[in-house]
RNA sequence: GGCCCAGUGGCUCAGUUGGUUAGAGCGCCGCCCUGUCACGGCGGAGGUCGAGAGUUCGAGUCUCUUCUGGGUCGCCA
């Protein structure tokens, strides 16, 4: 039977007690985690977000009505302990923050029963997570996610307090918002009084927050849901959060430059990590050409080697036909790999085809000197020996070598060193490195679509030098875009805007946009701009993969309260379903099945 | 949409080349136990082996289909 909490008031959470609380009277209120019934000699554990405190009830101490209340709690069940905090007079728990103290009781309330739950509330757990989100709020319960989900919320302050000292003013903006069909699928929300128009959700406040510079705001920032209707990863989600900021009358210094310190304050204070300032830059074309990547793990090397020179006139088809299509031979040495079975190796090769390549060439190099290769037979020996020096192949190397058009050979050896990385465990979760990368490309060509789109996204602001190739040759195009990567992933992205209406235009034009197309979705943007617009400048963070790295997990779903699974449904809530008749009939919606 | 992995009492798992009545640990229920904290002792309950079809004298095990979850490629400005 649940008894009230009336007439009672918690003093303190459970693992706020201490040695300094000897002799003081308390009152605790939490969820039983353990009963050890000794027979005259009961002790429960007490479970609140703050740890667990022994209370024990002790025949001759606690009358009999007590002890049998305390010998019929069974886990989960809410409970209210009155009674003195003492030292221990048994073993002290080494195990537990308040392992040396002990609460002995005078009175206890069962405030509420609980049924056996379907898996044991425990750190660590080892329940499928198909069931623990089915049950998400018994999940939450356990301590490695309240742990997760503190350190998210510290993260959220932290910000907040940072970029308020900074000149920041935190400002919303809406969520039911005009789709766009640039970029990711939008979440569409059918309008009511609109029949068969839709707001979209939004993939993040890019539009808004560049208006409020225009409106003279200076500094914003937003701590944003965002949606995009795309499949899931284990760092995606169909709703994040970023941590959303743009700054008047900056360049890309400015903008790196208090992001640094936030960085810095974040890592400091969370995790006791200091960041080194400045973190170091790299362009995307040296990223690229080093690590087959725009966000590359530098915390190993195993970097590419541009071989295009030394093989161009060998008679390998591979590499040959490779290079006379406009391509690159380049390749990585897995360094002591050179032992690595054949199996294994041809794992690699299917792995690499993954990623586009129709192969993998590579060089085994015994211990005692001895080559073995896929390709050994269409080069010379001299031949092989020039590719062997120019990868920095010494005895007992493994060299891997991708020929293809560059972003294929980029894309798959840059995925190929992080699985060698990964197999040959090179990397460390408590080391950080952070990488800016910058000078992206300010388009990119998709065969999808036959047509240039933009990287990152129309508003961004090509680099001043580049602008002349902007008709001729538009793949050439650097933009003024930044990403800031930590240990092989994207924390956060942003860019120069382009404040000029006519760059903007060129931009949509550019894009294959016509220019009422143009008007038609952004009209209120380049409408804006033509009252006095200041340049401006901003950055974004996934605010849950950042959280995630900090906490050391590797699915986003450890740092979220309340996750979605792989088809973007929830196991809890069975979002989402099916709405019924008279919802639809008011949206002016039917349903073709 | 493609590929890969997993699914056996409440939880985590084992289950041999297809062969009697499918096992273990934890949990749960009952009894006992005054210093436990992975408490201990004794006893007990609990399974359509994710679902369906097929092969076979016989399927947890083999084949096909399907469902659920995870990873990944495509996709994600």
């Amino acid at each position: 039977m649940a008894e009230s909490m009336k007439g009672l008031h918690r003093t303190c959470r459970c693992g706020e007690l201490s040695a300094a609380n000897i002799g003081e009277t308390v009152t605790v209120m939490g969820w039983v985690q353990k009963n050890r019934n000794k027979g005259g000699l009961v002790f429960v554990d007490v479970r609140d977000r703050s740890g667990i405190i022994q209370v024990v009830f002790e025949e001759g101490k606690a009358d009999e009505e007590l002890l049998a209340k305390a010998a019929s709690l069974r886990s989960e069940y809410v409970i209210a302990v009155t009674g003195t905090v003492e030292r221990r007079s048994g073993a002290v728990n080494e195990n537990i923050a308040t392992g040396e103290i002990e609460v002995i009781p005078s009175a206890l309330r069962i405030l509420s029963e609980s049924e056996t739950p379907p898996f044991p509330i425990e750190e660590n757990s080892k329940t499928k997570e198909e069931l623990r989100l089915k049950y998400r709020y018994l999940d939450l319960r356990r301590p490695d996610l309240q742990k997760n989900l503190m350190m998210r919320s510290q993260i959220a302050t932290l910000t907040r307090q940072f970029l308020a000292e900074e000149g920041f003013w935190e400002i919303e903006t809406p969520v039911l918002g005009k789709t766009t069909p640039e970029g990711a699928r939008d979440y569409l929300v059918p309008s009511r009084i609109h029949p068969g128009s839709f707001y979209g959700l939004p993939q993040s406040p890019q539009l808004y927050k560049q208006l409020l510079m225009c409106s003279g705001y200076d500094r914003y920032f937003q701590i944003a849901k965002c949606f995009r209707d795309e499949d899931l990863r284990a760092d995606r989600q169909p709703e994040f959060t970023q941590i959303d900021m743009e700054l008047s009358f900056v360049d890309v210094d400015d903008v790196i430059e208090v992001n640094e310190r936030l960085l810095a304050k974040l890592f400091k204070e969370v995790v006791g990590v200091e960041v080194s300032l400045p973190i170091p830059r790299m362009t995307w074309a040296e990223a690229m050409n080093r690590y087959g990547s725009d966000k590359p793990d530098v915390r190993f090397g195993m970097e590419l080697h541009d071989v295009t020179e030394v093989v161009k006139d060998c008679e390998f088809v591979v590499f040959k036909g490779a290079i006379e299509n406009g391509g690159s031979v380049r390749g990585i040495n897995a360094k002591g790999q050179g032992g690595m079975p054949r199996k294994k190796i041809d794992k690699l090769v299917d792995f690499a085809k993954d990623f586009g390549a129709k192969g993998l060439a590579y060089i085994a190099i015994g211990e005692d000197g001895a080559v073995k290769s896929s390709f050994a037979k269409f080069m010379s020996e001299e031949e092989m020996q020039r590719l062997i020096a120019a990868m920095d192949g010494e005895n007992g190397d493994l060299l891997l070598f991708a020929a293809d058009k560059n972003k294929v050979v980029w894309d798959v050896l840059g995925n190929l060193r992080l699985e060698l990385a990964r197999q040959m465990e090179l990397t460390d979760k408590n080391e950080y490195k952070f990488l800016w990368i910058t000078e992206f490309p300010l388009l990119e060509w998709s065969e999808e679509q036959n047509r240039y789109t933009a990287m990152h996204h129309p508003f961004t602001m090509p680099m001043e030098e580049d602008l002349q190739y902007i008709d001729t040759d538009p793949g050439r195009v650097r933009a003024k875009a930044y990403d800031i990567t930590l240990n092989g992933n994207e924390i956060g992205g942003g860019s120069i805007r382009i404040h000029q209406n006519e760059i903007q235009e060129k931009m949509f034009e550019v894009l294959g946009f016509t220019k009422e197309q143009a008007y038609n979705q952004f009209g209120f943007l380049l409408n804006a701009f033509k009252y006095g617009v200041l340049p401006h400048a901003g950055l974004a963070y996934g605010l849950d993969r950042l959280v995630m790295l900090m906490a050391k997990t590797d699915s986003i779903r450890d740092v979220m309260a309340f996750p979605k699974v792989k088809d973007a449904s929830c196991l809890m809530t069975e979002a989402p379903s099916r709405a019924d008749e008279k919802q639809l009939e008011e949206l002016g919606l039917k349903l073709s099945e």
